[in-house]
DNA sequence: GTGGACAAAATTGTTGACAATCCTTCGTCC
DNA sequence: GGACGAAGGATTGTCAACAATTTTGTCCAC
Protein backbone atom coordinates (compact mmCIF):
# COMPACT_ATOMS: atom_id res chain seq x y z
CA UNK A 1 0.00 0.00 0.00
CA UNK A 2 2.96 2.68 0.43
CA UNK A 3 4.69 1.47 -2.46
CA UNK A 4 7.62 -0.11 -1.01
CA UNK A 5 7.45 -2.72 -3.51
CA UNK A 6 8.11 -3.51 -6.98
CA UNK A 7 5.21 -5.14 -9.00
CA UNK A 8 5.77 -8.58 -9.41
CA UNK A 9 8.53 -8.93 -6.76
CA UNK A 10 8.76 -12.12 -5.36
CA UNK A 11 7.81 -12.04 -1.45
CA UNK A 12 9.51 -15.27 0.16
CA UNK A 13 8.03 -16.16 3.19
CA UNK A 14 11.36 -16.69 5.60
CA UNK A 15 12.60 -12.99 4.23
CA UNK A 16 9.28 -11.41 5.42
CA UNK A 17 9.61 -13.82 8.91
CA UNK A 18 12.94 -11.77 9.36
CA UNK A 19 12.06 -8.47 8.25
CA UNK A 20 8.64 -8.49 10.00
CA UNK A 21 9.91 -10.16 13.37
CA UNK A 22 7.09 -12.51 13.43
CA UNK A 23 6.66 -16.33 12.56
CA UNK A 24 6.25 -18.32 9.56
CA UNK A 25 2.87 -19.01 9.93
CA UNK A 26 1.49 -15.64 10.71
CA UNK A 27 3.23 -14.56 7.37
CA UNK A 28 1.76 -17.35 5.32
CA UNK A 29 -1.83 -16.40 6.55
CA UNK A 30 -1.54 -12.79 6.36
CA UNK A 31 -0.18 -13.65 2.52
CA UNK A 32 -3.90 -15.78 2.11
CA UNK A 33 -5.66 -12.56 2.82
CA UNK A 34 -3.55 -10.45 0.65
CA UNK A 35 -4.22 -12.52 -2.10
CA UNK A 36 -7.89 -12.39 -1.37
CA UNK A 37 -8.06 -8.79 -1.08
CA UNK A 38 -6.20 -8.92 -4.66
CA UNK A 39 -2.63 -7.62 -3.69
CA UNK A 40 -0.55 -10.99 -3.86
CA UNK A 41 -0.79 -13.24 -6.43
CA UNK A 42 -0.14 -16.58 -4.93
CA UNK A 43 0.51 -19.65 -7.12
CA UNK A 44 0.85 -23.36 -5.46
CA UNK A 45 4.17 -24.47 -4.77
CA UNK A 46 5.71 -21.70 -6.08
CA UNK A 47 4.98 -19.04 -3.84
CA UNK A 48 3.71 -15.32 -3.51
CA UNK A 49 4.75 -12.35 -5.87
CA UNK A 50 3.29 -8.52 -5.35
CA UNK A 51 0.13 -8.50 -7.94
CA UNK A 52 0.44 -4.91 -10.09
CA UNK A 53 -3.20 -4.14 -10.52
CA UNK A 54 -3.21 -2.62 -14.11
CA UNK A 55 -4.91 0.55 -15.06
CA UNK A 56 -8.03 -1.24 -17.11
CA UNK A 57 -8.13 -3.20 -14.19
CA UNK A 58 -8.48 -0.21 -11.70
CA UNK A 59 -11.43 0.89 -14.55
CA UNK A 60 -12.77 -2.28 -13.87
CA UNK A 61 -13.21 -1.84 -10.28
CA UNK A 62 -14.32 1.53 -10.32
CA UNK A 63 -17.07 0.43 -12.69
CA UNK A 64 -17.82 -1.88 -9.99
CA UNK A 65 -17.50 0.34 -7.23
CA UNK A 66 -19.72 2.94 -8.77
CA UNK A 67 -22.89 0.48 -9.40
CA UNK A 68 -22.31 -0.82 -5.57
CA UNK A 69 -22.07 2.98 -3.90
CA UNK A 70 -24.90 3.91 -6.15
CA UNK A 71 -26.51 1.23 -4.32
CA UNK A 72 -25.33 2.52 -0.82
CA UNK A 73 -26.61 6.09 -1.05
CA UNK A 74 -29.54 5.17 -2.84
CA UNK A 75 -30.58 3.88 0.92
CA UNK A 76 -28.47 6.95 2.09
CA UNK A 77 -30.75 9.23 0.31
CA UNK A 78 -33.72 7.10 1.65
CA UNK A 79 -32.92 6.63 5.38
CA UNK A 80 -30.80 10.67 5.50
CA UNK A 81 -31.04 12.35 9.02
CA UNK A 82 -31.12 16.35 9.49
CA UNK A 83 -27.58 16.03 11.11
CA UNK A 84 -26.56 13.87 8.70
CA UNK A 85 -26.88 16.60 5.97
CA UNK A 86 -25.26 19.02 8.30
CA UNK A 87 -22.29 16.19 8.36
CA UNK A 88 -22.43 16.11 5.10
CA UNK A 89 -22.08 19.88 3.88
CA UNK A 90 -19.61 20.38 6.77
CA UNK A 91 -17.31 17.95 4.76
CA UNK A 92 -18.06 19.87 1.67
CA UNK A 93 -17.07 23.07 3.24
CA UNK A 94 -14.36 21.45 4.74
CA UNK A 95 -13.24 20.32 0.68
CA UNK A 96 -13.81 23.86 -0.31
CA UNK A 97 -11.66 25.56 2.25
CA UNK A 98 -8.51 23.20 1.62
CA UNK A 99 -9.14 23.33 -2.35
CA UNK A 100 -8.91 27.02 -2.30
CA UNK A 101 -5.71 26.73 0.00
CA UNK A 102 -4.34 24.28 -2.71
CA UNK A 103 -3.88 20.85 -0.24
CA UNK A 104 -5.22 18.73 -3.10
CA UNK A 105 -3.52 15.90 -1.01
CA UNK A 106 -6.01 16.70 1.71
CA UNK A 107 -8.93 17.38 -0.41
CA UNK A 108 -8.35 14.00 -2.11
CA UNK A 109 -8.92 12.44 1.49
CA UNK A 110 -12.11 14.56 2.39
CA UNK A 111 -13.48 13.45 -0.41
CA UNK A 112 -12.54 9.89 0.89
CA UNK A 113 -13.82 10.69 4.08
CA UNK A 114 -17.33 11.94 2.49
CA UNK A 115 -17.96 8.86 1.00
CA UNK A 116 -17.36 6.34 4.19
CA UNK A 117 -19.92 9.06 5.57
CA UNK A 118 -22.41 8.35 3.03
CA UNK A 119 -21.56 4.49 2.85
CA UNK A 120 -22.43 4.77 6.36
CA UNK A 121 -25.59 6.45 6.42
CA UNK A 122 -26.92 3.68 3.93
CA UNK A 123 -26.60 1.10 6.68
CA UNK A 124 -25.85 -1.79 3.01
CA UNK A 125 -23.38 -4.30 4.82
CA UNK A 126 -22.80 -5.63 2.12
CA UNK A 127 -22.56 -2.95 -0.79
CA UNK A 128 -20.01 -1.91 2.31
CA UNK A 129 -18.38 -4.55 2.54
CA UNK A 130 -17.62 -5.52 -1.21
CA UNK A 131 -16.85 -1.84 -1.09
CA UNK A 132 -14.27 -2.07 1.14
CA UNK A 133 -12.25 -4.75 -0.21
CA UNK A 134 -12.38 -2.86 -3.74
CA UNK A 135 -10.47 0.18 -1.93
CA UNK A 136 -7.63 -1.86 -1.52
CA UNK A 137 -6.55 -2.27 -4.86
CA UNK A 138 -7.31 1.30 -5.92
CA UNK A 139 -5.03 2.73 -3.33
CA UNK A 140 -1.95 3.13 -5.75
CA UNK A 141 -4.38 5.20 -7.83
CA UNK A 142 -6.04 7.17 -5.06
CA UNK A 143 -3.74 10.08 -5.65
CA UNK A 144 -3.64 9.84 -9.53
CA UNK A 145 -6.67 12.33 -10.55
CA UNK A 146 -5.80 14.82 -8.40
CA UNK A 147 -3.29 16.37 -10.34
CA UNK A 148 -5.62 16.01 -13.67
CA UNK A 149 -6.02 19.95 -14.36
CA UNK A 150 -9.55 21.15 -13.38
CA UNK A 151 -10.35 17.94 -11.98
CA UNK A 152 -10.40 19.21 -8.16
CA UNK A 153 -13.39 21.57 -9.29
CA UNK A 154 -15.60 19.55 -11.19
CA UNK A 155 -15.04 17.15 -8.48
CA UNK A 156 -16.02 18.86 -5.97
CA UNK A 157 -19.09 19.84 -7.98
CA UNK A 158 -20.49 16.48 -8.05
CA UNK A 159 -19.71 15.52 -4.63
CA UNK A 160 -21.97 18.61 -3.84
CA UNK A 161 -24.51 17.57 -6.41
CA UNK A 162 -24.38 14.10 -4.63
CA UNK A 163 -25.16 15.75 -1.19
CA UNK A 164 -28.17 18.05 -2.66
CA UNK A 165 -30.31 14.48 -3.64
CA UNK A 166 -29.16 12.65 -0.96
CA UNK A 167 -30.62 15.78 1.11
CA UNK A 168 -33.76 16.01 -1.01
CA UNK A 169 -34.23 12.51 -0.27
CA UNK A 170 -34.39 11.59 -3.95
CA UNK A 171 -32.60 7.85 -4.29
CA UNK A 172 -33.20 7.41 -7.96
CA UNK A 173 -30.97 10.81 -8.38
CA UNK A 174 -28.53 10.24 -5.67
CA UNK A 175 -27.56 6.75 -7.32
CA UNK A 176 -27.30 8.59 -10.72
CA UNK A 177 -25.44 11.35 -9.39
CA UNK A 178 -22.93 8.94 -7.67
CA UNK A 179 -22.74 6.87 -10.61
CA UNK A 180 -21.99 9.65 -13.31
CA UNK A 181 -19.56 11.18 -10.53
CA UNK A 182 -17.49 8.02 -10.22
CA UNK A 183 -17.71 7.44 -14.31
CA UNK A 184 -16.07 10.51 -14.61
CA UNK A 185 -13.04 9.58 -12.27
CA UNK A 186 -12.84 6.92 -14.16
CA UNK A 187 -12.38 9.36 -17.41
CA UNK A 188 -10.24 11.07 -15.45
CA UNK A 189 -8.05 8.10 -14.95
CA UNK A 190 -7.72 6.96 -18.05
CA UNK A 191 -7.14 10.57 -19.57
CA UNK A 192 -4.20 11.00 -17.23
CA UNK A 193 -3.13 7.08 -16.65
CA UNK A 194 -1.75 5.49 -19.58
CA UNK A 195 1.51 8.34 -19.97
CA UNK A 196 2.28 6.97 -16.39
CA UNK A 197 1.74 3.05 -16.91
CA UNK B 1 -23.31 -25.68 1.72
CA UNK B 2 -25.61 -29.23 1.83
CA UNK B 3 -26.89 -28.01 5.11
CA UNK B 4 -25.58 -30.83 7.04
CA UNK B 5 -24.32 -28.16 9.69
CA UNK B 6 -26.37 -26.36 12.26
CA UNK B 7 -26.20 -22.53 12.51
CA UNK B 8 -24.23 -21.57 15.49
CA UNK B 9 -22.69 -24.60 15.35
CA UNK B 10 -19.25 -24.53 16.47
CA UNK B 11 -16.02 -25.92 14.12
CA UNK B 12 -13.52 -26.82 16.40
CA UNK B 13 -10.60 -27.36 14.04
CA UNK B 14 -9.32 -30.90 15.97
CA UNK B 15 -12.79 -32.14 15.44
CA UNK B 16 -12.37 -31.18 11.62
CA UNK B 17 -8.92 -32.35 11.38
CA UNK B 18 -10.09 -35.98 12.40
CA UNK B 19 -13.20 -35.73 10.31
CA UNK B 20 -11.53 -34.60 7.04
CA UNK B 21 -8.65 -36.17 7.50
CA UNK B 22 -5.79 -33.20 7.05
CA UNK B 23 -3.82 -31.20 9.27
CA UNK B 24 -4.83 -28.69 11.59
CA UNK B 25 -3.07 -25.88 9.22
CA UNK B 26 -5.49 -26.94 5.72
CA UNK B 27 -8.71 -27.08 8.24
CA UNK B 28 -7.31 -23.34 9.63
CA UNK B 29 -6.96 -21.69 6.32
CA UNK B 30 -10.06 -23.22 4.67
CA UNK B 31 -11.82 -21.57 7.58
CA UNK B 32 -10.11 -18.16 7.27
CA UNK B 33 -11.01 -18.41 3.54
CA UNK B 34 -14.83 -19.75 4.72
CA UNK B 35 -15.15 -16.60 6.95
CA UNK B 36 -14.27 -14.20 4.04
CA UNK B 37 -16.84 -16.25 2.28
CA UNK B 38 -18.98 -15.06 4.98
CA UNK B 39 -20.13 -18.86 5.65
CA UNK B 40 -18.20 -18.88 8.91
CA UNK B 41 -18.04 -16.63 11.50
CA UNK B 42 -14.37 -16.27 13.25
CA UNK B 43 -13.80 -14.98 16.98
CA UNK B 44 -9.93 -14.57 17.90
CA UNK B 45 -8.90 -16.90 20.59
CA UNK B 46 -12.82 -18.13 20.49
CA UNK B 47 -13.33 -20.23 17.56
CA UNK B 48 -15.39 -20.97 14.23
CA UNK B 49 -18.76 -21.07 13.97
CA UNK B 50 -21.09 -21.28 11.21
CA UNK B 51 -22.98 -18.27 10.33
CA UNK B 52 -26.16 -18.48 9.37
CA UNK B 53 -27.01 -15.89 7.00
CA UNK B 54 -30.49 -14.42 7.85
CA UNK B 55 -33.69 -13.73 5.15
CA UNK B 56 -32.96 -9.96 5.44
CA UNK B 57 -29.32 -10.13 4.61
CA UNK B 58 -29.90 -12.68 1.81
CA UNK B 59 -32.03 -9.38 0.56
CA UNK B 60 -29.64 -7.58 0.52
CA UNK B 61 -27.01 -9.82 -1.10
CA UNK B 62 -29.50 -10.18 -3.76
CA UNK B 63 -29.85 -6.22 -3.82
CA UNK B 64 -26.26 -5.81 -4.46
CA UNK B 65 -25.94 -8.93 -6.80
CA UNK B 66 -28.70 -7.30 -8.86
CA UNK B 67 -26.65 -3.66 -9.20
CA UNK B 68 -23.42 -5.69 -10.15
CA UNK B 69 -24.98 -8.39 -12.79
CA UNK B 70 -26.92 -5.44 -13.92
CA UNK B 71 -23.11 -3.77 -15.05
CA UNK B 72 -22.04 -7.33 -16.61
CA UNK B 73 -25.29 -7.90 -18.59
CA UNK B 74 -24.85 -4.15 -19.88
CA UNK B 75 -21.15 -5.52 -20.81
CA UNK B 76 -22.91 -8.84 -22.43
CA UNK B 77 -25.51 -6.52 -24.26
CA UNK B 78 -22.69 -4.52 -25.82
CA UNK B 79 -20.38 -7.59 -26.77
CA UNK B 80 -23.16 -10.30 -27.86
CA UNK B 81 -22.02 -12.42 -31.10
CA UNK B 82 -24.57 -14.28 -32.99
CA UNK B 83 -23.90 -17.63 -31.38
CA UNK B 84 -24.11 -16.39 -28.22
CA UNK B 85 -28.05 -15.20 -28.60
CA UNK B 86 -28.03 -18.61 -29.62
CA UNK B 87 -26.81 -20.56 -26.94
CA UNK B 88 -28.98 -18.03 -24.89
CA UNK B 89 -32.17 -18.97 -26.63
CA UNK B 90 -30.97 -22.62 -26.31
CA UNK B 91 -30.64 -22.46 -22.82
CA UNK B 92 -34.63 -20.73 -22.45
CA UNK B 93 -35.95 -23.65 -24.82
CA UNK B 94 -34.24 -26.05 -22.39
CA UNK B 95 -36.22 -23.98 -19.81
CA UNK B 96 -39.73 -23.84 -21.47
CA UNK B 97 -39.01 -27.45 -21.88
CA UNK B 98 -38.53 -28.25 -18.37
CA UNK B 99 -40.83 -26.55 -16.74
CA UNK B 100 -43.69 -27.86 -18.80
CA UNK B 101 -42.53 -30.80 -17.76
CA UNK B 102 -42.80 -29.97 -14.44
CA UNK B 103 -38.90 -30.60 -12.99
CA UNK B 104 -38.90 -27.26 -11.12
CA UNK B 105 -34.97 -28.63 -9.84
CA UNK B 106 -33.77 -28.75 -13.03
CA UNK B 107 -35.35 -25.87 -14.00
CA UNK B 108 -34.05 -23.61 -11.20
CA UNK B 109 -30.65 -24.63 -12.54
CA UNK B 110 -31.39 -24.30 -16.14
CA UNK B 111 -31.18 -20.40 -14.67
CA UNK B 112 -28.29 -20.70 -12.87
CA UNK B 113 -26.72 -22.23 -16.00
CA UNK B 114 -28.28 -18.59 -18.08
CA UNK B 115 -27.08 -16.47 -15.26
CA UNK B 116 -23.73 -17.58 -15.82
CA UNK B 117 -23.65 -17.38 -19.48
CA UNK B 118 -24.63 -13.96 -19.62
CA UNK B 119 -21.63 -13.35 -17.05
CA UNK B 120 -19.39 -15.00 -19.13
CA UNK B 121 -20.31 -12.64 -22.23
CA UNK B 122 -19.81 -9.62 -20.22
CA UNK B 123 -16.36 -10.66 -19.27
CA UNK B 124 -16.66 -8.44 -16.43
CA UNK B 125 -13.44 -10.12 -14.26
CA UNK B 126 -14.01 -7.76 -11.18
CA UNK B 127 -18.18 -7.87 -11.18
CA UNK B 128 -17.56 -12.05 -11.88
CA UNK B 129 -15.90 -12.12 -8.77
CA UNK B 130 -17.64 -10.19 -6.55
CA UNK B 131 -20.88 -12.38 -7.86
CA UNK B 132 -19.45 -15.40 -7.18
CA UNK B 133 -18.40 -14.49 -4.05
CA UNK B 134 -21.69 -13.65 -3.26
CA UNK B 135 -23.62 -16.59 -4.60
CA UNK B 136 -22.46 -19.09 -2.13
CA UNK B 137 -23.79 -17.35 0.77
CA UNK B 138 -27.01 -17.60 -0.83
CA UNK B 139 -26.65 -21.41 -1.56
CA UNK B 140 -29.31 -21.88 1.65
CA UNK B 141 -31.88 -19.87 -0.41
CA UNK B 142 -31.38 -21.27 -3.79
CA UNK B 143 -34.38 -23.37 -4.38
CA UNK B 144 -36.28 -21.51 -2.18
CA UNK B 145 -38.32 -19.23 -4.63
CA UNK B 146 -39.10 -22.57 -7.04
CA UNK B 147 -42.20 -23.30 -4.97
CA UNK B 148 -43.91 -19.67 -4.76
CA UNK B 149 -47.03 -20.05 -6.84
CA UNK B 150 -46.84 -18.74 -10.27
CA UNK B 151 -42.98 -18.02 -9.73
CA UNK B 152 -41.29 -20.29 -12.45
CA UNK B 153 -43.59 -19.07 -15.28
CA UNK B 154 -43.01 -15.10 -14.14
CA UNK B 155 -39.16 -16.02 -13.46
CA UNK B 156 -38.98 -16.98 -17.18
CA UNK B 157 -40.92 -14.38 -18.74
CA UNK B 158 -38.39 -12.13 -17.24
CA UNK B 159 -35.11 -14.31 -18.26
CA UNK B 160 -36.73 -14.31 -21.88
CA UNK B 161 -37.20 -10.34 -21.37
CA UNK B 162 -33.74 -9.78 -20.59
CA UNK B 163 -32.36 -12.37 -23.16
CA UNK B 164 -34.37 -10.36 -25.52
CA UNK B 165 -32.59 -7.34 -24.57
CA UNK B 166 -29.45 -8.60 -24.89
CA UNK B 167 -29.98 -9.58 -28.44
CA UNK B 168 -31.14 -6.21 -29.37
CA UNK B 169 -27.48 -4.85 -28.81
CA UNK B 170 -29.18 -2.09 -25.56
CA UNK B 171 -26.69 -2.26 -22.57
CA UNK B 172 -28.94 0.04 -20.63
CA UNK B 173 -32.45 -2.18 -21.12
CA UNK B 174 -30.72 -4.88 -20.25
CA UNK B 175 -29.19 -3.52 -16.93
CA UNK B 176 -32.73 -2.44 -16.05
CA UNK B 177 -33.91 -6.23 -17.09
CA UNK B 178 -31.41 -7.52 -14.80
CA UNK B 179 -32.32 -5.88 -12.11
CA UNK B 180 -36.05 -5.93 -12.07
CA UNK B 181 -35.53 -9.57 -12.52
CA UNK B 182 -33.20 -9.77 -9.26
CA UNK B 183 -35.45 -7.74 -7.08
CA UNK B 184 -38.64 -9.92 -7.79
CA UNK B 185 -36.83 -12.43 -6.98
CA UNK B 186 -35.82 -10.81 -3.62
CA UNK B 187 -39.62 -10.06 -3.78
CA UNK B 188 -40.41 -13.63 -3.55
CA UNK B 189 -37.97 -14.61 -0.86
CA UNK B 190 -39.27 -11.97 1.26
CA UNK B 191 -43.07 -13.02 0.64
CA UNK B 192 -42.56 -16.64 1.75
CA UNK B 193 -38.94 -16.49 3.50
CA UNK B 194 -40.30 -15.32 7.02
CA UNK B 195 -43.04 -18.64 7.25
CA UNK B 196 -39.73 -20.72 6.83
CA UNK B 197 -37.36 -18.37 8.80
C1' DG C 1 26.69 -23.58 -29.00
C1' DT C 2 22.32 -25.87 -27.87
C1' DG C 3 19.33 -29.09 -25.61
C1' DG C 4 18.45 -32.71 -22.18
C1' DA C 5 19.32 -35.39 -17.94
C1' DC C 6 20.71 -35.15 -13.36
C1' DA C 7 22.01 -33.24 -8.85
C1' DA C 8 21.93 -29.41 -5.52
C1' DA C 9 19.82 -25.48 -3.56
C1' DA C 10 16.02 -22.82 -2.35
C1' DT C 11 11.34 -22.50 -1.13
C1' DT C 12 6.81 -23.93 -0.04
C1' DG C 13 3.53 -27.30 2.27
C1' DT C 14 2.69 -30.05 6.34
C1' DT C 15 3.11 -32.06 10.77
C1' DG C 16 3.65 -32.05 15.62
C1' DA C 17 4.52 -29.83 19.92
C1' DC C 18 4.34 -25.80 22.99
C1' DA C 19 2.49 -21.29 24.69
C1' DA C 20 -1.41 -18.11 25.28
C1' DT C 21 -6.14 -17.51 25.90
C1' DC C 22 -10.81 -18.45 27.06
C1' DC C 23 -14.53 -21.04 29.27
C1' DT C 24 -16.22 -24.13 32.89
C1' DT C 25 -16.31 -25.91 37.30
C1' DC C 26 -15.58 -25.96 41.89
C1' DG C 27 -14.76 -24.03 46.35
C1' DT C 28 -15.03 -20.20 49.49
C1' DC C 29 -16.88 -16.27 51.58
C1' DC C 30 -20.44 -12.97 52.51
C1' DG D 1 -28.44 -18.77 48.39
C1' DG D 2 -25.61 -15.97 45.52
C1' DA D 3 -21.32 -13.51 44.22
C1' DC D 4 -16.50 -13.70 43.78
C1' DG D 5 -12.19 -15.94 42.67
C1' DA D 6 -9.03 -19.67 41.52
C1' DA D 7 -7.87 -23.99 39.40
C1' DG D 8 -8.56 -27.17 35.59
C1' DG D 9 -9.71 -28.34 30.97
C1' DA D 10 -10.41 -27.26 26.33
C1' DT D 11 -9.22 -24.64 22.37
C1' DT D 12 -6.84 -21.44 19.58
C1' DG D 13 -2.38 -19.06 18.21
C1' DT D 14 2.49 -19.66 17.31
C1' DC D 15 6.83 -21.75 16.63
C1' DA D 16 10.34 -24.99 14.97
C1' DA D 17 11.46 -29.08 12.36
C1' DC D 18 10.61 -32.24 8.46
C1' DA D 19 8.84 -33.61 3.81
C1' DA D 20 7.54 -32.38 -0.94
C1' DT D 21 8.13 -29.50 -4.77
C1' DT D 22 10.10 -26.31 -7.77
C1' DT D 23 13.91 -23.88 -9.50
C1' DT D 24 18.68 -23.35 -10.48
C1' DG D 25 23.16 -24.90 -11.80
C1' DT D 26 26.16 -28.35 -13.96
C1' DC D 27 27.62 -31.82 -16.89
C1' DC D 28 27.45 -34.33 -21.09
C1' DA D 29 26.05 -35.66 -25.74
C1' DC D 30 25.08 -33.94 -30.17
Amino acid sequence: MAGRLLPNERLVEADLTRRLGVGRAAVRTALARLEHEGLVALEPHRGARVRLVALSEAVEILEARAVLEGLAVRRAAANATETDIVDLRAILAEMRRLLDGGDLLNASDANAILHKRLLQMGGHATANRLISGLRSQLVRFEYRTILVPGRSERSLAEHTAIVDVVAGGDPEAAETAMRTHLSHVADALRAQGPAHD
